[in-house]
Parts: structure tokens; C-alpha cells; sequence
RNA sequence: CGGGGCGUAGCGCAGCCCGGUAGCGCGCCUGCUUUGGGAGCAGGAUGUCGGAGGUUCAAAUCCUCUCGCCCCGACCA
């Protein structure tokens, strides 16, 4: 059973979303929730069997944990309240409160507390192939975001900052292999940690157009970071001429940034704007570039809250006493006053005058009003120099495979897992954790390699590596057919045989939506001289060979094509 | 959570404005022909029109409620 659509389905917008229902890999359960298919199931696994084989090699051991957790575990490190409605909560026949794991932390932490005692087990790392749940706010895209999905998760466990660390390193190692020999072109960058929580963090970006997230990197050195992270150096080119005279400037209806500068017949260069923001009970301006984006992680992280949002319509005019649109520095009192470092360089510009259709020219800080702070508040843009050195960054997009995080002991500390040092001395366990979303691996891996046709798997994760088809329904072909399926499988080669009695042009163009590496076409024309054709999917280049051939023909193809899986590294662990 | 859109045969859709026998294409079944890039002819099967309630002689169509799904946004003063 191919269960192939002619049509694209109304539901898929998305190029992986699409060929993965079209090519019968998936099919929709509800929102965010698909059941695997078979040929879907096959590729899924042959992720996982690169997972587990780089996992093992990294000194990593399988465990697996239950999908459904307790309450009390979560409440032990507040994240029964803090995770929010991501978190899927149910209650058993017992009124007892549970969850459905969205990830693992808690549940490892347990283990480790009640089973390891002595600095002398560690270091210790534990991983599962998993299901998860995650009740997404906005489930899209098929397997790219999903409510359930199928998650590699890591734990690692040292006695001291610097064995993390070399757990940290391995699994970022194994992380690059299992990437790669997933034939990804991809890049590891510098990450926030988000609800997870931890110091240090690292995301695998497979670059493509359609990823949620934003990667920003340097075209000369090796700076990379997703945009929430990256850094942006303070200005250096300072404005230097003469302040002028604060005045202020009637600007009828215009609000927005766009409205003003063009009123004004200025650059959104020499606009600043004044962005109220909610920072748990707390209020906070802050000044921004016109032409530049607060970013509001950056923000949170400044002034230690885990959120922040911007402040309503309402409580803007209860803080500055002017709808929204006109609010200013100048004057303004009650609130700290926050500036992205970029005003430094800045003077003489427009700020709201905190009066209905009023601005100021000319305002200049320090003389006109206080800055409480200034910081790198602002996300990157394209052409900003690098933070580390040399050359300037470009931003591109990017689908998040797989993050790696260094936790320190955010989770050992409010769960107490503690070991005991060769002083005998209690140690609170430092911790890592590590995850890969293994669909979401499938997903990008069909957003980098399709064309029109369909999916071009890269060999280590098609679901098989022939697709033999019969083009004629003559007896000599089907005994040549099944001659050969028989003599691939014994040669190891995974092979699709298509020997349905549809016309050759539907299985050409299922063999081409599907995808597998190479497909090996048996009929009556070839057969009349001895040989069968192998096409290459990804090149479209047919080789005629001849049936006793096929088997070494294919072993050089596959050489060829799977250059990453074949290099394996030769690690003594 | 806000905005927009869509639920009609297995799939893709029309019909709805303007109420009156539920349609088209693909797929499926039967037969004949065809047979190396999504075949042709002939015949055939398939629908609680997402659900509930209401209006009406009469509802896929109008009204109310509800459920599900998709897309955009949740970032600017």
C-alpha cells in the first residue's frame, strides 16, 4: 500500500508538509498530531538509529522514561506553575494532578537523586527516544511543530563546573556528527535558554527559508547566534555636532514611526522611540533607534524577569498622560528609563513630547533627560559588524534540530541531587541536558533536498534505498523483478518494490514524490538486451546496466552519495 | 489569545449571494481496448452537505449556538 496523493492536500502549505502527505509518509490525527506510516516510520527510524549510534559512541546510555509525570516532581522546581498552558495537565481516577512530559528534567533529576551517591559514578548521561507533548500555542507545518512529537533527550550529570563542560563539548560533538551524517547542511549557533533555564546554550540551525527561527552569523569569523542571543556591539561612529534647542513640534495624527519621519521629512534614523513595557509588576521605558527593533528577550533578561510585555494603551496614559504614539523621555516620571546603547552615539533627535499630537526635535540625552541605563537592547541586523571581531553579520533563516544546553544546577539544586566529593563532602550534581527533535530532522531534511517532483532523500535517511519498478506486465520482467529484489536484499540494499499494475507514468512519478536515492526501472525493453536502468533522483542520470552489474553499480553509487555517513570516526570509547 | 478563511463522496473543489430532485474532476468498482513519464471508451458505486437548534410548506443555502481545521499576528508608539 503507497497511499500517494495526485493533489496537494488543502491542509499543507509548507514544502515538507506537503511532500510528507503527498508521498503518504504522514497523515493528520488533529491539530499538531500525526500518525507515522509506514515509509514516514522507516525514516523516522533511520534518524533514530544515527542518534543512538553517536549517543552510544559519546558514552551516552539509553534509558526510557513514562510520558506521563506527577505533579509534585514539577512543583519541586515551580514548573507546574511556570510552564504554562504548554504543559498538558491531567488528573487521574485519583483526583491526582499529572502531566504529559514536554520534557525530562525533572523525572531524570529524581532518578539520579535516589540512585547515585559518589562522585566516583560520574560522569553519568542518560538519553531516551521519546515522545513528547507539548500543548503549542500554534501547532503548524506538519512534523516542524507539533503538539506530539518524537524527541531525543539527553541528561548529563558531572561532580564539578569543569566535567560539564566535557559533557557539554561531547554531546555538541555528537551533535555535529548526527547532523551531518543526516546529510543536513546546518549551523550550530549560540542560543538563549528559555524556559529550560541553564548558562550556556547552543541551537543546530538547518538553514532554510522555511524556519520559524532567525539565525544571524558573520560572513569573515565564526560568530553565530539565533537573534534572541546575538549580540550587538556598542555604536562607533558618534555624532559629534553642536546640540541644538529642545523644541517642540505639533505632529497631528502621526504616530508610528513611518508617519512621523515622513512628516517630519527625517530618517527613521533620527527618530527615537519610546516603548512602554510591563516587566512583571514593574513599568519600564525604553528608547529605541527609529529604525531599529527592540528585542525583548534581551530585555527580560536585563532586568532578571522571566517576561515582559508591552504596556496597554491604558497604562501608557496612565504613565505618560498622552495616548499611544506620543510617548517621550522628556519629563517623564515614575519609571526607570532604559536605552539601547545605539543612543549614545545619537543627538539632536525626535522623541514624543507625552502630549497628544506633540513631538520634540533636538532632544538630547543627559541634557534633556536621564538615561537610567544603557545595554544592548536591540535585535541584529544585517550589516551590524561581528561582536567577535571581524567582518559584519547576515541573517537568514533557520529550522531548529537540536539544542544543547549546559543547566549548571538550576534542577539538582530545587530537587536536591546531591553526590558526595572525595572530601566526602555533599556537591549539588552539575548538570546538561540535550534534545533533538527527530520529525523535525525528517521535516528539514525534505525543506533542503525536493524539487518539483518530489522528496530527494539523502541515502542515510531515505526510508529505502531503491525503488525498483516494473514498467511492463510481461511474465519476464516480473521473474526478472523478483530476481532482482531477492538478489538486493540479500546484498543489504533496502529496496521499495513497486509491482503494482498502474502505468509506468504513475510509478515514475511516485518513485520521484517519494524519493528513495535510486531507482532501478525492469522492462520488456531493457530486458530484450540484458540490462535495467538506474536513475539517480537527485541528478535524473539514467545508467543502463546489466543484470549481473546492478549490485556492484549500486555499492559505487552508494559510496558516493552517503560521503558524510561513510566516514565514521574511530574514537576509542 | 486577536484577526482572517474553510468544513459538501476517499482526495481536490463547485453549488450558498437569490431556499425547491446534491454536482464536477481525480480516485474507486466492472468490461473492452491500451501499456516506458499521471491512458481511452462504456457502464457503476459512494454523501447524517462538521454538529445542534431555529425560521419556512420546503434549508447545503437564511438565523443562532457549537465543534473541528488552516493561514496571519501576537514586535514597537
Amino acid at each position: 500500500l503507497i497511499p500517494t496523493l495526485r493533489e496537494d492536500p488543502g491542509e499543507a502549505e509548507t514544502v515538507s508538509h506537503r511532500l510528507m502527505l503527498r508521498a503518504g509518509l504522514i497523515r493528520k490525527v488533529a491539530a499538531g498530531i500525526y500518525t507515522y506510516l509506514p515509509l514516514g516510520l522507516r525514516v523516522i527510524r533511520k534518524i533514530e538509529q544515527i542518534v543512538r549510534e553517536e549517543m552510544n559512541l559519546a558514552g551516552a546510555q539509553e534509558l526510557l522514561m513514562p510520558i506521563a509525570s506527577p505533579a509534585e516532581l514539577w512543583r519541586e522546581t515551580g514548573r507546574w506553575d511556570y510552564y504554562g498552558k504548554e504543559l498538558l495537565r491531567f488528573k487521574d481516577r485519583h483526583e491526582r494532578d499529572f502531566c504529559l512530559g514536554p520534557t525530562h528534567e525533572e523525572v531524570i533529576t529524581d532518578l539520579f537523586r535516589r540512585e547515585v551517591r559518589s562522585y566516583r559514578q560520574l560522569p553519568l548521561n542518560f538519553y531516551q527516544i521519546q515522545t513528547k507533548f507539548r500543548d503549542e500555542v500554534r501547532p503548524r507545518f506538519g512534523l516542524m511543530r507539533g503538539r506530539e512529537f518524537i524527541m531525543k533527550d539527553a541528561y548529563s550529570f558531572d561532580s564539578d563546573e569543569a566535567g560539564a563542560k566535557i559533557s557539554y563539548q561531547k554531546m555538541y560533538d555528537a551533535y555535529t556528527r548526527i547532523f551531518t551524517r543526516c546529510g543536513l547542511t546546518f549551523r550550530a549557533v549560540e542560543a538563549d535558554t528559555g524556559l529550560i533555564g541553564g548558562d550556556v546554550s547552543h541551537e543546530f540551525m538547518v538553514l532554510a527559508e522555511t524556519g520559524e527561527a532567525t539565525v544571524v552569523y558573520s560572513d569573515q569569523d565564526t560568530y553565530a547566534a539565533n537573534l534572541e542571543r546575538a549580540e550587538v556591539l556598542p555604536p562607533v561612529d558618534v555624532d559629534t555636532s553642536p546640540l541644538r534647542p529642545l523644541t517642540r513640534i505639533a505632529t497631528p495624527q502621526h504616530r508610528t514611526v513611518e508617519e512621523v519621519t515622513a512628516y517630519l521629512k527625517i530618517e527613521p534614523r533620527q527618530l527615537v522611540k519610546t516603548l512602554l513595557y510591563k516587566a512583571g509588576e514593574h513599568a519600564v521605558a525604553v528608547l529605541i533607534r527609529g529604525d531599529h527593533e527592540l528585542n525583548e528577550v534581551k530585555l527580560a533578561r536585563l532586568l532578571h524577569v522571566t517576561d515582559v510585555e508591552l504596556a496597554s494603551p491604558e497604562a501608557v496614559h496612565t504613565l505618560t498622560g498622552t495616548p499611544v504614539g506620543f510617548a517621550g523621555p522628556v519629563g517623564l516620571k515614575g519609571i526607570p528609563i532604559l536605552a539601547d546603547h545605539a543612543l549614545k552615539g545619537m543627538r539632536n533627535f525626535v522623541v514624543g513630547a507625552n502630549e497628544a499630537d506633540t513631538h520634540y526635535q533636538d532632544a538630547n540625552w543627559d541634557r534633556d533627560f536621564q538615561v537610567d541605563r544603557f545595554a544592548d537592547l536591540r535585535n541584529a541586523k544585517p550589516g551590524d559588524p561581528s561582536p567577535r571581531g571581524s567582518g559584519s553579520l547576515t541573517l537568514a533563516k533557520g529550522i531548529e534540530v537540536g539544542q544543547v544546553f549546559l543547566l549548571g544546577t538550576k534542577y539538582s539544586k530545587s530537587m536536591r541531587a546531591t553526590i558526595l566529593d572525595d572530601q566526602g563532602k555533599e556537591r549539588l550534581a552539575v548538570m546538561g541536558c540535550y534534545g533533538i527533535g527527530v520529525g523535525r530532522t525528517a521535516a528539514a531534511a525534505i525543506e533542503q533536498n525536493h524539487d518539483d517532483k518530489g522528496i530527494i532523500w539523502p541515502l542515510p535517511i531515505a526510508p529505502f534505498h531503491v525503488h525498483l519498478l516494473t514498467v511492463s506486465q510481461s511474465e519476464s520482467s516480473a521473474s526478472a523483478a523478483t530476481r532482482l529484489y531477492e538478489a538486493l536484499l540479500a546484498a543489504d540494499i533496502e529496496v521499495l518494490w513497486d509491482d503494482r499494475s498502474e502505468r509506468a507514468g504513475v510509478k515514475f512519478n511516485d518513485a520521484d514524490l517519494i524519493g528513495a536515492p535510486f531507482q532501478i526501472v525492469v522492462g520488456d525493453k531493457g530486458l530484450a538486451d540484458g540490462v535495467v536502468e538506474i536513475k539517480v533522483r537527485r541528478t535524473g542520470i539514467k545508467t543502463r546496466v546489466a543484470l549481473p552489474d546492478i549490485v556492484a553499480h549500486l555499492r559505487k553509487l552508494c559510496v558516493n552519495a552517503d560521503v558524510t555517513g561513510a566516514a565514521r570516526p574511530s574514537s576509542g570509547r
